[in-house]
RNA sequence: GCCCGGGUGGCGGAAUCGGUAGACGCAGACGACUUAAAAUCGUCAGGCCCCCGUGCCGUGCCGGUUCGAGUCCGGCCCCGGGCACCA
């Protein structure tokens, strides 16, 4: 507001680093300038970073403030390579927290998400993000989720929207539906009630149809990171199988089991069934051992990870059903680590090569009958299954075959006898997409008594959510608002109830990177700039997201360009998923009580210290460990480079450097400064490791702050250009100071439109190369010489270093490797 | 339980393709400046040893491959992320 306005370039620098001033002008040159408006008409190439956009929690934390400065450099570096960068920001507005806060303080979710995306924009201003707010939304806005609304109607009438029932954690106490992470122990967080679990009807997308393209293209996605690619790869669990069929004794029932080992078919000794399965309801009603299994499985938490820990247990049917190759009878037994969601609810159990199988047969005595063996020796089923490929025994007419050849032959003969056929298997489930909750989009269909369930009509989209509520926690308040519900059958004009259920959270974060690209669309999801746009070049995000979000991110899109709504088979190019913000070693979280409120050091310190000190601290991937003091220091090296400048421009202007005029030092600070250039450039442009950028730029400005005696012509000219280069690497990490500094260097244009500094590779040039010497592997000394001394004079060398020849005396030199430019290791024995 | 990561000085981390372990920074010690302190600048800094040697040991643990392993392979321990209704 002050001094500002009255400023010139260049400006006078001050005596002082003072952050404050010099943020508050540069941030508000980019507003005047409306530096950071992506322009789709311009010829410049396009970029299109993208950071997961943030829940509104309240404030921002330090995992926000990290993700945000990793694409903002990425942004603001491809920006000065020359790219038309897209770099947008929403807000990821529906969910449970809100509803949280309602009930706690009373407040509707509507409006304390409202105040906390005001409060949380405001703070992304003043860490100087550049992005182009002009395409800012929330995911709560009618005119976003209308359209997610029509979509969602349009795959209605493909068919890739069903309703089946599926399983809901329930709190008896409260009446409601519990999240998973409303589940602590299998109790209900609020009301300590034990949960149960209910089946209700609710709505489906099938992902599962697109289940082989999602696997396949991840073969792709060679800009993600393995490590995300394979966990995708592994929920899709694409399996090639057998299914066949064992007949019950005694009566017509068939029940069908899924194996990926039909080779082992022989070593079947019994079936496991789920407790969900309906023979085994069926039998409880008889049985009180097994109603009490069914009776175990219907308590305690729906997560995977509940089931999967409990105790294996189970009960004899006293079923038995026929082996169909050999038409031996195996006891068919309640197993509750048979999962209902997977498969047929029922499996065949080789506990001899199965070491889920193995376990349950020790517990209950069952029989494991090693089929399978090595080819060189027996099968040790003593200790644990056998789980390899080998060799078949005693199995009949396929004994002595491979297992690979066994399970063509088996799965033929399974198919002819007309017993199993083969299939494949996913591990992957349709997306169940109705949540029983009020703040989320509602899901726009009608129930009608005569006509069923009807679509809500284009016309009358969206379906607003209410906004002015009051929740009670027990239920969502859709459900006790006849102004919401009641409404009338689009088909027949009977009276109907609109369904009161509203969508995952997951849908709107499945499309936003697209609505980026046109987000004033009045009339369409998108237009032909999602086009221009996408894919996005650069996501961002937290490793947390690398299945859920990016698996169903990965099938909107597909479906969006089935739909002709987009180009392309995939949203994301490359992807960095950045690791944790810890404290004192662990996850900084409120219940720890350690967190580090981000706006206190913005306050105390800038906004580039904290956007330098997150970008060095570790590389993106990894866990960040926070450390006060290392915040200090980052405060610290940005007054040193301020200094650095303020002092050599104090001098007057500086001539350009003339390579040829340059005495031995100049050369050598003029190659570090190269060197950095380099160095940077890669760890910036292609690794992201962006704490080795700043190390080297640190290095390089130990080497200019030494080298600030020499006041000669050729010395300030060789500085000059240093501390360019520095202002220019630090610029995307910390562009305020480096605005303000690349100004005082006698610059016209901003620094965030300048181009990236070239490495001049001729000031790279050695004369003289430092070789290490190993004898036996071992650092023995080092020698110096020419860098075109070719291999022989090398050898010499090291043969001659006095250190080295102390452990070579009077051993046999057997071997010599040379690596140029590097080392020479003497072998001798 | 299943899937995926990680483990290097007092601390955060570096070592990019198997080639000098510990760059850079923090914390620390010592020195300069100062009446003093802070700030700043400079020097030192993995461990071990009455052999102080460019000696020996050292990248979670055990073993292997190699002239050479933090890096590759096998086994184990510990910590973290995800597990379909947290986002």
């Amino acid at each position: 507001m002050f001094a500002i306005l009255t400023l010139r370039y260049p400006s006078p620098m001050d005596e002082h680093y003072q952050p404050g001033p010099i943020e508050t002008e540069a941030q508000a040159y980019w507003d005047r300038h409306g530096t950071f408006a992506a322009d789709e008409t311009s010829s410049h190439p396009k970029y299109y970073c993208l950071s997961m956009f943030p829940y509104p929690s309240g404030r921002l934390h330090m995992g926000h403030v990290r993700n945000y400065t990793i694409g903002d450099v990425v942004s603001r570096y491809k920006r000065m390579q020359g790219y038309q960068v897209l770099q947008p920001m929403g807000w990821d507005a529906f969910g449970l927290p809100a509803e949280n806060a309602a009930l706690e303080r009373g407040v509707a979710p509507a409006k304390w998400t409202r105040e906390n995306i005001g409060a949380m924009r405001e703070q992304l201003k003043g860490l100087g993000f550049g992005y182009d707010w002009a395409r800012e939304f929330a995911t709560c806005d009618p005119e976003y989720y209308r359209w997610e609304q029509w979509l969602f109607i349009r795959l209605y009438r493909k068919g890739l929207v069903y309703r089946a029932t599926s399983t809901v954690n329930w709190d008896p106490v409260d009446q409601t539906v519990l999240a998973n992470e409303q589940v602590i122990e299998g109790r209900g967080w609020r009301s300590g009630a034990a949960v149960e679990r209910r089946e209700i009807p609710q709505w489906f997308l099938r992902i599962t149809d697109y289940a082989d393209e999602l696997l396949e293209g991840l073969e792709a996605l060679e800009g993600w990171p393995e490590q995300v690619r394979a966990m995708q790869r592994n929920w899709i669990g694409r399996s090639e199988g057998v299914e066949l069929t064992f007949a019950l004794e005694g009566g017509g029932e068939m029940l069908s089991v899924f194996t990926t080992r039909p080779d082992t078919l022989y070593g079947v000794t019994y079936l496991g069934l789920a407790p969900e399965h309906p023979i085994a309801l069926e039998l409880a009603k008889e049985s009180d051992e097994i109603a009490a299994l069914v009776a175990e499985a219907r308590t305690g938490g729906t997560a995977e990870a509940d089931v999967a820990t409990r105790e294996k247990r189970g009960a004899d049917t006293g079923l038995r059903a026929v082996h169909p190759l050999t038409g031996e009878r195996v006891p068919v037994w309640v197993a509750n680590f048979v999962l209902m969601e997977y498969g047929s609810g029922a499996v065949m159990a080789v506990p001899a090569h199965d070491q889920r199988d193995w376990e349950f047969a020790s517990a209950y005595g069952l029989p494991i009958r090693p089929v399978i063996h090595p080819e060189d020796g027996a099968a040790d089923v003593s200790g644990g299954a056998f789980t390899e490929y080998g060799v078949l025994r005693e199995s009949g007419e396929f004994s002595g075959m491979t297992s690979g050849q066994a399970f063509d032959a088996i799965a033929q003969r399974l198919e002819s006898d007309g017993l199993g056929r083969r299939r494949v298997q996913y591990r992957l489930r349709d997306w169940g997409v109705s949540r029983q909750r009020y703040w989320g989009a509602p899901i726009p269909i009608v129930h009608c008594p005569h006509c069923g369930p009807v679509p809500v009509p284009d016309s009358d989209l969206p379906v607003v959510l209410p906004e002015d509520v009051t929740l009670d926690g027990a239920g969502s308040p859709l459900a006790s608002m006849p102004s919401f519900y009641e409404t009338s059958c689009p088909e027949c004009g009977a009276d109907a109830r609109r369904e009161t259920d509203t969508f995952d959270t997951f849908m709107e974060s499945s499309w936003y990177y697209a609505r980026f690209a046109c987000p004033d669309r009045a009339d369409a999801m998108l237009d032909r700039r999602a086009g221009h746009w996408l894919p996005v070049d650069q996501y961002i995000g937290g490793i947390e997201h690398a299945v859920l979000h990016l698996l169903y991110a990965r099938f909107f899109h597909k479906v969006l360009r089935d739909e002709g709504l987009l180009p392309g088979d995939e949203p994301f190019q490359r992807l960095l998923t950045q690791g944790m913000v810890l404290k004192d070693g662990a996850k900084m979280s409120k219940s720890k009580g350690n967190t580090v409120d981000p706006q206190h050091l913005v306050d105390r310190f800038g906004a580039d210290t904290v956007r330098l000190f997150t970008m060095f601290a570790a590389p993106p991937d990894q866990s960040l460990e926070w450390s006060d003091s290392g915040v200090e220091g980052a405060y610290r090296f940005l007054r040193r480079l301020y200094l650095l400048v303020r002092d050599h421009v104090a001098a007057g202007a500086a001539a350009a450097v003339e390579p040829g005029a340059l005495n031995d030092e100049q050369r050598a600070v003029r190659r570090k400064v190269h060197e950095t250039i380099r160095k940077a450039s890669d760890d910036i442009g292609k690794r992201f490791t962006f704490n080795t950028a700043v190390a080297s730029v640190m290095e390089m400005c130990n080497t200019l702050g030494k080298a600030a005696e020499d006041r000669s012509a050729a010395g300030r000219a060789v500085m000059q250009e240093g501390l360019e280069a520095a202002v220019l690497i630090l610029a995307p990490i910390a562009p305020h100071l480096c605005h303000h500094l690349w100004s005082a260097l006698g610059h016209q244009e901003p620094v965030v439109d300048a181009a990236w500094p070239e490495v001049d590779e001729r000031a790279l040039v050695r004369e003289r190369v430092e070789l290490v010497v190993q004898v036996n592997g071992k650092l023995r000394g080092r020698v110096t010489l020419a860098a075109d001394a070719g291999e022989d004079r090398a050898r010499e060398a090291a043969l001659a270093e006095p250190n080295a020849a102390r452990f070579m005396e009077g051993k046999e030199i057997k071997k010599v490797i040379y690596v140029p430019g590097k080392l020479i290791n003497v072998v001798v024995r």
